[in-house]
RNA sequence: GGGCGAAUAGCUCAGCUGGUUCAGAGCGCCUGCCUUACACGCAGGAUGUCGGGGGUUCGAAUCCCUCUUCGCCCACCA
């Protein structure tokens, strides 16, 4: 046979990439329209272009991948639709770095040559990403990769925008929005992150008009100051009585600005007296426009001091020269100094507060007053929300399920117009003539009214915009394609919280408003990747690890094991960046376990077996009675924990089964059975097998794949990842057994997982730990008795004589212990009462057995006195169910006889 | 300022709807084994007042309250 060329050490890189492309060949991970089956679908959240594969990947991938092989092998027409997103703003981030990097700017390109060298970019980085997943073992669809850029998908955010516009949803909205001075570009209300910041509070006096005296205003930001036009005071606040209706001067420049009432000022803060700046604060604006203040613009759009109105009415001449071209924060500096030197600086206090950052580059956001194009979102989350009262969808864990909808509840309208170059160009026009707007599906060339020459508004849409429409987008929409038609709406969606308002609630909009229909009815939402110090594992802090590092070092499979095992549903993976090895050494070694099982299987069977369900009842062991019990019990227990998501539970069922049981037990077991060619034997094992690698196929498909096609009967090419998911054995069960949920931990086949572990198992570790505490040597044969108990595991015992044998050294010989000097016991009773003594005269180490017997006496005396007080308790035996009762009895009666006997071997070993 | 989550063995974490899988797993540690599938292994073992304090209950790691410490999200106190 040639399995016994394998070598003992399975090498994953030898052979990942080849089983990579054997399923590639196959087309399994193909979805075809006209299947008959049911689909699922998934589309994956699109990794940036310029995105190289990190953890966070790996372990978002990862889980998507082994929810997709799961479905598809429950029979499901599977769809993993990959793709990438163009990824507006980062992406042009990078690029202008790089022409940076040779001195010039996207201004010096100009437009069309920066857009192109963009493009001629992401042709070179874009797809990179994707090929890296095959390398985890992704069985994503690649016949139909998409790209949020692409013309078919701008197509479809083309026809999105100008339906907006056309049902009155999308508005020019004149306001302040967040701006980074950095990107050149507005942002929306989620793209401005909050960071806590310690700063100043700057208390600044500001004289009045009139000369009667002055008021104090609270600042973080003084330099604002210059595009001050009132300051306000609560109408109620006795302190402000006297100055409301009266005019102040500004400090530096001398303008005058009005003391007006407004109900907005919170007392308890600072001084009561605020300054309003209404091009430059969001708050300030909504004063300003209550008021009907000016709002002039005092910086630049690079966040440098300076007269602006470029986009806005401003108001004449706010900045003085010498400030004027001054960086913001260092114009705060000098302005201070300005203020003290006029004796108007009253105080600077510490002060902490939360500052907008960039999410792209990490500026501190500039408030300004603009234009933009806004998305009205209330008539979009409505129905949103009323999607999910309905249930039609839901979020795993369900605790996310508040966060969405509060969200919701509280949605601001969605500022989608970016001053960037890379993306979706708006597709507004004007015509320069009769200044007639209007969005168009095809570029115009004149004006529809009056057939004047037209300009299209400069801006690209937030990148956001693109991949909110991504469900159906990239399934042919606007057109109604036989794939939109077959995988719309799709099922799961799979992705970290970090992006639930950025994208998963905006594809619930855009999926009702557009296509009648939530895009999925679960959302997966897993953690997020972290080192040991809890840091989330990123480029800048250089705590990563390089998922194709993993995969180099330990394969795919361990990676994948560590995704998926290491965490549970929702909370952080934390991975050890300093130790690869503590990290990804079980994921490894899992894996050769199951290749060294797959070894000596493949070595132990003929080219055909029988079929298990075939085999008499009567020609089974007890062994072989358990160990399928337990193939059926893993089956339906790790097929509920795949689909309830529990993915985690699932891997480690499967692993228990294959190792603990299959492995450790049967196997070994089965050995000198095996070396007879035992057909039953041989036909168990391929079998429970067979069941193990697909249980674990979707979590570690490599080496499941890499066996399973080498065992008896699959020599044909047949492709473990296009195979059946194990359903319960008909054959092996007792009906009914297996969907009965009160006999869903119990075991199957007559009681064959009691016998065997309460008896069998339970009396071989018991004796095995007898030899290690007493020293005994391994070539030395032991006799036990069994006494106390019923004629059940005298009988069992009897007939696993030599399995005992084999396993615990030991022999059963009954009366063997009647007048025995030195006795040990096993440390458990065996459920029925029954003793098992281990006689041991002249093999004792006396020392250690004294030790272990009164360590033992001291553990049992202790659980026995608490359980009688427990059974001595009216209110225990009258509030108690009869069956806990029942056993808290037994275990009174086993319990006795077990510190029975451990007070004989106390005797025996004349233990002090 | 609101909301959420976490706190269990040295480390990373399981323990679902309160009572034999209730104190667990993996890694690490100790002891003995190269028992021809596997030393990335096998067998045995040590280690925890289940964050503190209250409460509910016959019974709490599990439910309630509270405190402490971490983390996350949201928020227009300048």
């Amino acid at each position: 046979m040639p399995e016994f060329s394998l070598p003992p050490q399975y090498d994953a890189s030898s052979v990942e990439s080849a089983l990579y492309q054997r399923w590639l060949e196959a087309g399994v991970f193909t979805a075809h329209v006209d299947s008959p089956k049911k689909p699922y679908v998934i589309v994956i959240p699109p990794p940036n272009v310029t995105a190289v594969l990190h953890m966070g990947h790996g372990l978002n991938d990862t889980l998507q991948d082994a929810i997709i092989r799961f479905e598809r092998m429950r029979g499901r027409e599977t769809l993993w639709l990959p793709g990438t997103d163009h990824a507006g703003i980062a992406t042009q981030n990078v690029v202008e770095k790089l022409v940076a990097a040779e001195g010039k700017t996207r201004f010096d390109l100009g437009r069309e040559a920066f857009v192109q060298r963009v493009a001629d970019f992401v042709s070179q980085t874009g797809a990179v990403i994707l090929d890296q997943l095959k390398t985890i073992g992704c069985s994503c669809d690649w016949s139909r990769t998409r790209y949020t850029l692409s013309p078919e998908l701008s197509r479809a955010v083309r026809e999105v925008f100008v339906r907006l516009w056309e049902e009155g949803l999308i508005y020019r909205g004149h306001r302040v929005i967040h701006w980074c001075p950095r990107c050149l570009t507005a942002l929306s209300d989620e793209e401005a992150e909050f960071h806590e910041t310690s700063g100043n509070l700057y208390y600044i006096h500001y004289p009045l008009a009139d000369g009667s005296g002055q008021v104090t205003v609270a600042t973080t930001r003084p330099e604002t100051l210059l595009g001050d036009t009132a300051i306000i005071v609560h109408p109620k606040d006795p302190r402000g009585a006297r100055y409301i209706g009266k005019r102040a001067l500004l400090p530096l420049t001398g303008v005058e600005i009005p003391i007006l009432a407004d109900e907005s000022v919170d007392q308890e803060f600072g001084t009561g007296f605020v300054k309003v700046t209404p091009a430059h604060d969001a708050n300030d604006f909504e004063v300003g426009v209550r008021h009907h203040l000016e709002m002039p613009l005092v910086m630049t759009e690079d966040g440098k001091m300076g007269d602006s109105g470029k986009r806005e009415a401003g108001s004449g001449k706010r900045v003085p020269p010498e400030l004027e071209g001054l960086d913001r924060f260092e114009a705060r500096k000098k302005i201070v100094k300005m203020l003290e030197a006029q004796g108007l600086l009253a105080k600077v206090e510490s002060h902490q507060h939360a500052v907008r950052r960039c999410y792209r580059c990490d500026s501190i956001v500039e408030p300004r007053l603009s234009d933009q194009w806004f998305v009205k979102m209330k008539p979009l989350a409505e129905p949103a929300l009323e999607a999910f009262r309905k249930g039609e969808v839901r979020f795993v864990p369900e605790r996310w399920e508040t966060t969405y909808v509060q969200w919701l509840e509280g949605i601001r309208d969605w500022n989608i117009s970016r001053q960037l170059w890379w993306g979706h160009r708006i597709p507004v026009f004007t015509c320069t003539k009769c200044k007639h707007q209007w969005a168009d599906r095809v570029d115009p060339t004149r004006c529809p009214k009056c057939g004047g020459p037209v300009t299209q508004d400069p801006d690209v849409l937030d990148t956001w915009f693109s991949s909110c429409l991504w469900p159906f987008s990239t399934l042919g929409w606007p057109d109604q394609t036989p794939d939109l038609e077959h995988f719309y709406p799709g099922h799961t969606l799979v992705t970290a919280p970090e992006i639930l308002f950025f994208w998963v609630a905006r594809m619930i909009m855009s999926g009702i408003h557009v296509m009648k229909k939530v895009p999925f009815h679960t959302v997966y939402l897993h953690g997020t990747v972290r080192d040991t110090k809890h840091r989330k594992m990123s480029k800048s802090l250089g705590n990563g690890i390089d998922p194709l590092d993993v995969v180099r070092l330990y394969g795919a499979d361990a990676l994948r094991w560590t995704a998926i095992a290491g965490v549970s549903i929702g909370s952080d993976l934390i991975l050890d960046n300093e130790d690869l090895e503590a990290t990804f050494a079980p994921g490894r070694g899992f894996a050769n376990k199951i290749w060294n099982i797959g070894r000596f299987i493949l070595s132990q069977l003929p080219d055909q077996v029988i079929p298990v369900e075939t085999l008499p009842r009567s020609s089974l062991t007890v062994e072989d009675r358990w160990i399928l019990s337990r193939s059926q019990t893993s089956i339906t227990s790790v097929t509920e924990k795949m689909a309830a998501f529990r993915l985690d539970e699932a891997a480690k069922d499967a692993y228990e089964f294959v190792w603990g049981d299959l492995a450790d037990w049967y196997i070994e077991a089965s050995k000198p059975r095996l070396a007879r060619n035992d057909a039953t034997a041989q036909s168990i094992l391929a079998y429970c097998f067979d069941i193990a690698l697909r249980l674990l196929h979707p979590i570690v498909p490599f080496i499941t794949e890499e066996l399973w096609g080498k065992l008896p009967g699959r020599r044909n090419g047949e492709l473990l990842a296009a195979a059946e998911w194990p359903a319960p054995n008909q054959g092996l069960i007792d009906s009914g057994a297996i969907d009965d949920p009160a006999v869903r931990r119990r075991p199957v086949d007559s009681g064959a997982w009691d016998d065997f572990a309460r008896f069998v198992q339970r009396v071989i570790i018991g004796i095995r730990a007898i030899r290690a505490t007493y020293q005994v040597p391994s070539n030395e044969v032991l006799k036990f008795d069994v006494v106390d108990g019923s004629k059940l595991p005298i009988q069992l015992l009897t007939n696993s004589r030599d399995l005992v044998r084999r396993l615990a050294g030991a022999e059963l010989e009954l009366g063997c212990s009647r007048g025995a000097k030195n006795i040990a016991g096993i440390g458990q009773t065996l459920g029925d009462g029954s003793l098992v003594k281990v006689p041991l005269e002249g093999k004792i180490d006396l020392d250690a057995g004294c030790k272990r017997v009164l360590k033992d006496m001291d553990r049992l005396e202790k659980q026995l006195a608490a359980l009688s007080a427990r059974l001595a308790n009216q209110q225990f035996m009258s509030n108690a169910p009869p069956e806990v009762i029942d056993r808290e009895r037994v275990k009174e009666t086993t319990w006795t006889a077990q510190l029975g006997l451990l007070r004989q071997q106390r005797a025996t070993l004349g233990c002090a």
